[in-house]
DNA sequence: ATCCTCCCCTAC
DNA sequence: TAAGGTAGGGGAGGAT
């Protein structure tokens, strides 16, 4: 097609041009020439732009450059001049460099020709032109104000997030290709394709399939929409046939493409480009059908399949072609394969699907896009160079926007062709690190070694909701019903997690209220927050209450207002796998593989040793998260197990049994290798020799006489396979490794651990797993969905409001649970108080069913089927009760102590004040960490000591040391740092790094530091690092910026200010790890920073953007230099921060009105009640003037910002 | 050297 | 009315 037909920039052109040039000029010759700038340089103008046409003209042939009016030849032109290009031309140019007329008018103002790259012209500028995503969505603003259109339509009722779900269709995106993954996964695994098994290939072959505008095929294949097919068409939620409607279309046919339009546009947006687009429904059902009869067809036709969606999958037919080939030698036996299929596809579908063959993944994804619609296109490594040459990068797997951007600007090159032929691999590395710039680079030269991936567990588990909103503390709901849906997710995967990340969407400050887009996110910022999960007696889990309480706390830890919030996510990671091997998603998903209660031990290690035969990292460590519930809540039907079974039925043996289809299912990837031989520009490695490999039983056989069976317990790490390393759990892991270095008798329990090991060690590369597919084709409207917000967002610390995070609990002496339970404060609701999150986690299982002479650690590493196995060898033999934890007693304990879910909090009306450390005071029990003193205790941030307090708590109720991994090294650490701590405190003598090194201006004193318990130091540094490295990578874009763009600069500042409006320029305490999302349609942001005000100096804890760690740092700062007085540094750091509170933040007000009753109370406790002491009065008189005076000052300062604002001053009482 | 954590980015 | 979910590769940089 034309489209991919190489566009040339080589010698001829030039030639032409020169050519063209003289007689374009000629026909100009009215103008006179005035420089030699654009010499070399071939321009047509398109579309509007801002100096006119003829102006345009003009400069370009007074400047030696040549114009051309029209675009005969393509190739004729070096550079497209416009200001806005329409879609229809944005495709048509799209091989094309396309500049503002910015580059042309600055060029010529500086006197010298400035780099184009820094004048593309943004193509999905086009966009923002048909959709304005600043100004807030009426139709939402309206509804929002009916409390009954709330209460039916947002978070609040239980319904909805099933039926959010149910409607989602990026969530049944991800929900069927894990199950398709499960699929796929098990199929093989039960199956013997005896037929094949003997072929050694001797090229490889790769298909990729993959459905026509999928979603629209599907609902036009139905006889009722038969009519449309010559019609353009689109797929959205909403059926009404108003052009306003900010529905996403999710697929569009390829008649509808011609108008521009995209799958991901907004439905007004393609109204605009095409009025007479029809739109229809979802059917979610029938996708999910069609895919199961695609899957019995790819099944049936592959050696190996990876699923990589609903309607595409790759498929290593190397072996059938093969075996085609021997009967049929002279055919293109790929291409045969494939006419089959697609046949197959569309007599079963009554859908068209294309085929794209080559030797690797991507020359196979590649020739897919070449292939469609409805085709097949085998691109042979051969013309792979040609082919790719003229492209752009996105069109590569993997590379999107940014990468793209990346590569353009820092390369400045345009086209794949112009990177092959004047970078190496070096070159891309450097911009894109390491491993990214040699895999581009290897695309870039029509390489890629990755091998079909269909046997990997997955790591994480989550459920995200974007979109608002909790208005109210229906938060607190809300999260439960999260972290239901989470615990669902896990158990139907088969894992339980140790991590737990919870991801906030807040509104970002600029951002209107009520998103462009109805009920969209808008404009956000994301806050992470991660903390470990444990089951209460320790170990991984899947309880939803535990997520719940975990979630909560790291919500209030966050300090966000609720009310601000446009989506939240629970992420669970560090999974245990349980299920005997696979993850297995889907409520409904076929129990393809027993869970073996009985599995032994030796089994359990096996397995995954047996998988690093094939050498490749990933194997051990499949699936590393559970997701999305698989739970098709679509009401689509499951992926039968049937399924399976019939695709498989074609096989010659179909191999029932589990226990030897795990047994035997050991192969992660076909080994594919792709020789990839014409000729390269560079020395590339060699193709590594196709092993042959033996599906199923051969493997398990080899691995079996090869492996050593080492019994060991202590040398594991050292001593074993790295892989084999890797495959074993990760809580075991730990275990080992705790075992090693504090010669715990852990391992000395009823399991003692033989592990096979396979010797062989596993090369570790080629394990890349890279993205799938097409990053161009939507790419250009698809809007980058996270960016760093940083830069536009001047103060996340000032987000938080006093009030949310706050929780009340009271532990209920009723309740048998150990659960505190948390109540609504009683107060009369004020809009403030009502977003104070309540606590509410759903009752756990009692505890006490440790085995009790494990060590608890060894215990709770353990998966589950070992834990059952011990159980009932138990229960069995009755015997011994070692000294166990009553469960009785450990309820006792933890009634009686600070719930761990839940910081004790004050009491709301701002008890901080009244009554600041109380509720964190130093615990009465020794649950603090020993060897801190009190004071470095209470200088802790609130967030920090809850957390110590959660860990012992824990670590109390399992009735032994500290397990996890930072509490015991927080222990560790605390007796370290301590003995080492030398009287001085500014002697820098502890081993973790100081927080002066990330932040010199730290506020932290080196004492304290030096007290605080390891794990507690890492996490500050870890905080202080990336505020650290964000500043410093602000700080070299702005150079960047200043070196090259000088334009850009002004641009991007001027759009950024429009977007920041008064924000720009204030931007103190922003926390890094915010990001914005930047809409979808917009064009990328880039140089974000430059508008980012300078971080504020306010002190690193202040950072912590939750108000009781506001307190804690301030209480801290008061303590600690209430004898010597206030820094002056420091009084302009509180101003600062004050300042910056009343001006950007809404709750700015209460906080510093909180924050210097604090401070007043604080002086008074200290000064007021008479400087009487003894010896050192003077001195104290003394000091007590200038804390007085301080407070004066920022009172003042503050009162200045007060008045102007609001006409009065602050009011302290 | 390799791990771990917190991101960013990408894909459908 | 819209339903912008979710898993995974990999980089940066500190910890081990
Ligand atoms: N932004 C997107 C992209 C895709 N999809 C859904 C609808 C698509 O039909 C399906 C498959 O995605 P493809 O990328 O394969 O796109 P299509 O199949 O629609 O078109 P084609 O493959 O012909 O380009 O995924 C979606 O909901 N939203
Ligand atoms: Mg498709
Ligand atoms: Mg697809």
């Amino acid at each position: 097609m034309s489209e991919y037909s190489a566009i040339k920039f080589g010698d001829i052109s030039s030639y032409m041009r020169n050519k063209q040039a003289k007689l374009v000029n000629q026909n100009n010759s009215s103008f006179n020439k005035k420089s030699d700038l654009f010499n070399g340089l071939a321009l047509h103008i398109n579309g509007y732009t801002n100096p006119s046409f003829n102006q345009l003209r003009q400069l370009i042939i007074e400047n030696g450059g040549v114009f051309l009016h029209y675009l005969n030849n393509k190739s004729d032109v070096t550079h497209i001049i416009s200001n806005n290009l329409t879609p229809r031309k944005v495709i048509e140019f799209k091989h094309i460099k396309c500049c503002t007329p910015d580059w042309l008018l600055q060029s010529i103002q500086i006197g010298r020709l400035l780099p184009w790259q820094n004048f593309i012209l943004n193509t999905s500028q086009t966009q923002p032109s048909l959709f304005n995503y600043n100004s807030p969505n009426k139709q939402a603003e309206n509804l929002l104000q009916s409390d009954q259109w709330r209460r039916d339509n947002t978070a609040q009722s239980d319904q909805f997030l099933d039926s959010y779900y149910n409607n989602s269709r990026l969530h049944f995106l991800s929900s069927t290709k894990a199950t398709l993954k499960d699929l796929v996964q098990s199929a093989q695994q039960n199956v013997t394709k005896e037929h094949l098994t003997d072929i050694v290939p001797s090229r490889t072959y790769i298909l990729h399939v993959d459905m026509d505008s999928f979603f629209v095929s599907a609902s036009l294949s139905l006889p009722k929409h038969a009519h449309l097919v010559n019609s353009p068409v689109a797929i959205s939620h909403s059926t009404s046939q108003s052009s306003s409607s900010t529905s996403e279309l999710a697929s569009v046919n390829y008649k509808a493409r011609e108008f521009g339009i995209r799958n991901g546009m907004l439905k007004t947006v393609a109204y605009q480009l095409c009025p007479q687009l029809v739109t229809l429904p979802y059917d979610f059902q029938l996708y999910n059908q069609i895919t199961v009869k695609l899957y019995e067809i790819f099944l049936q036709h592959c050696d190996h399949l990876e699923a990589v969606s609903v309607d595409e999958a790759l498929l290593d037919v190397s072996k059938i072609v093969h075996k085609m080939g021997m009967a049929n030698g002279h055919a293109d036996n790929a291409y045969e394969l494939s006419k089959t299929i697609r046949h197959l596809i569309h007599s079963n579908t009554k859908c068209d699907a294309s085929v794209g063959i080559g030797s690797n993944i991507l020359l196979a994804k590649l020739a897919t896009r070449h292939a469609k619609p409805n085709g097949i296109y085998h691109l042979h490594d051969h013309q792979a160079a040609e082919f790719l040459a003229p492209h752009q990068f996105d069109i590569l797997p993997g590379v999107g926007s940014e990468t793209k951007r990346k590569l353009i600007t820092q390369l400045n090159v345009s086209t794949i062709g112009e990177l092959v032929s004047s970078k190496s691999m070096k070159d891309v590395q450097h911009v894109l690190g390491k491993k990214n710039g040699e895999t581009l680079w290897k695309y870039c030269n029509g390489i890629d070694e990755r091998l079909l991936s269909y046997d990997k567990k997955r790591q994480s588990v989550s459920a995200e909701y974007g979109i608002r909103f909790e208005n109210v503390n229906e938060t607190q709901k809300f999260f439960a019903n999260l972290s239901t849906e989470v615990s669902r997710r896990l158990k139907a995967a088969k894992c339980k997690g140790g991590h737990l990340t919870l991801k906030l969407m807040v509104r970002r400050k600029d951002a209107p209220k009520e998103a462009a887009k109805f009920l969209g996110h808008g404009v956000v910022d994301i806050f992470n927050k991660s903390a470990p999960l444990s089951a209460i007696g320790g170990g991984a889990t899947d309880d939803d209450g535990r997520i719940n309480e975990c979630a909560w706390r790291l919500f209030t830890g966050l300090g966000k207002d609720a009310r601000e919030l446009r989506g939240v996510g629970l992420q669970v990671n560090k999974l245990d796998h349980y299920g005997g091997g696979g993850g297995d998603d889907g409520e409904g998903a076929p129990a393809k593989r027993r869970e073996r209660d009985t599995e032994s031990i030796q089994d359990f290690f096996k397995k995954p040793a047996k998988r690093t035969k094939q050498g490749e990292q990933q194997a051990t460590s499949s699936r590393d998260s559970v997701s999305g519930a698989s739970t098709s809540r679509q009401g689509v039907a499951q992926i039968p197990p049937q399924a399976a079974r019939a695709a498989s039925s074609s096989a010659d043996v179909v191999d029932i049994s589990s226990d030897k289809s795990m047994d035997t299912s050991t192969t992660n990837k076909a080994v594919t290798k792709q020789p990839f031989k014409r000729p390269q520009p560079q020395p590339q490695p060699q193709p590594q020799p196709r092993p042959s490999i033996k599906i199923d039983d051969s493997i398990d056989t080899s691995v079996d006489t090869s492996a050593d069976s080492i019994t060991s317990t202590t040398s594991m790490p050292t001593q074993a396979d790295r892989s084999v390393w890797k495959a074993i759990p990760r809580s075991i892991r730990r275990e080992v490794l705790d075992e090693r270095t504090r010669v715990k008798n852990a391992l000395r329990t009823p399991f003692k651990v033989p592990m096979k090991v396979d010797k062989k060690s596993a090369e570790k590369k080629s394990a890349e797993k890279a993205s799938k597919e097409k990053v161009a084709r939507d790419g250009k409207q698809r809007a980058r969905r996270s960016n760093d917000a940083a830069a536009y967002t001047p103060s996340h610390l000032l987000d938080s409001s006093l009030e949310p995070a706050i929780p009340v609990t009271i532990t209920p002496p009723k309740r048998p649970r150990l659960r505190p339970v948390p109540v609504t404060p009683m107060q009369p609701p004020t809009p403030m108080q009502s977003m104070q999150p309540p606590l509410l986690p759903p009752p756990t299982p009692s505890l006490g069913l440790l085995p009790t002479q494990a060590d608890p650690s060894v215990w709770r590493a353990l998966p589950s089927d070992i834990r059952k196995e011990v159980l009932s060898e138990r229960e069995a033999s009755k015997s011994k009760g070692l000294p166990h934890q009553d469960e009785a007693q450990a309820e006792t304990e933890a009634q009686l102590s600070p719930p761990l879910s839940t910081p004790p909090q004050l009491n709301l009306n701002h008890p901080a004040i009244s009554a600041p450390a109380t509720p964190l005071a130093t615990p009465s029990i020794n649950l603090k960490p020993s060897q801190a003193d009190a004071d470095v205790w209470k200088a802790l941030p609130s967030t920090i000591r809850r957390e110590i307090l959660g860990e012992r708590m824990s670590e109390r109720m399992r009735g032994g040391p500290a397990q996890a991994s930072t509490s015991a090294a927080a222990a560790n650490e605390t007796e370290t740092s301590n003995a080492n701590t030398p009287a001085h405190p500014a002697m820098p003598t502890s081993a973790l790094p100081s927080p002066s090194q990330a932040i010199p201006n730290s506020q932290i004193d080196r004492t304290v530091w030096r007290e605080l318990p390891s794990s507690v130091r890492r996490n500050l540094f870890e905080e202080m690092s990336r505020e650290k490295k964000e500043r410093e990578r602000e700080e070299l874009k702005r150079q960047e910026v200043g070196r090259a763009k000088e334009k850009e600069k002004e641009k991007e500042q001027a759009q950024a200010k429009e977007r920041n409006g008064a924000n720009a320029g204030a931007g103190a305490g922003a926390r890094t790890n915010a990001n914005a999302i930047a809409p979808r349609y917009l064009p990328p942001i880039t140089h974000k920073s430059q508008l980012r005000a300078q971080r504020s100096k306010v002190a690193v804890l202040m950072r912590k953007s939750e108000i009781g760690d506001i307190l804690a740092v301030m209480e801290q700062w008061l303590d600690v230099y209430i004898e010597h007085g206030p820094h002056a540094s420091d009084i302009n750091r509180v101003k600062m921060y004050l300042h910056k509170s009343l001006t950007e933040d809404s709750e700015g007000m209460g906080k510093t009105r909180t924050l210097l009753r604090l401070w007043k109370r604080k002086l008074a406790e200290n000064f007021e009640d008479g400087f009487d002491s003894q010896n050192s009065q003077i001195s104290r008189v003394d000091v007590a003037g200038k804390w007085h005076q301080a407070f004066e000052d920022v009172k003042n300062s503050v009162d200045d910002i007060v008045i102007h604002r609001w006409g009065c001053r602050l009011s302290l009482r």
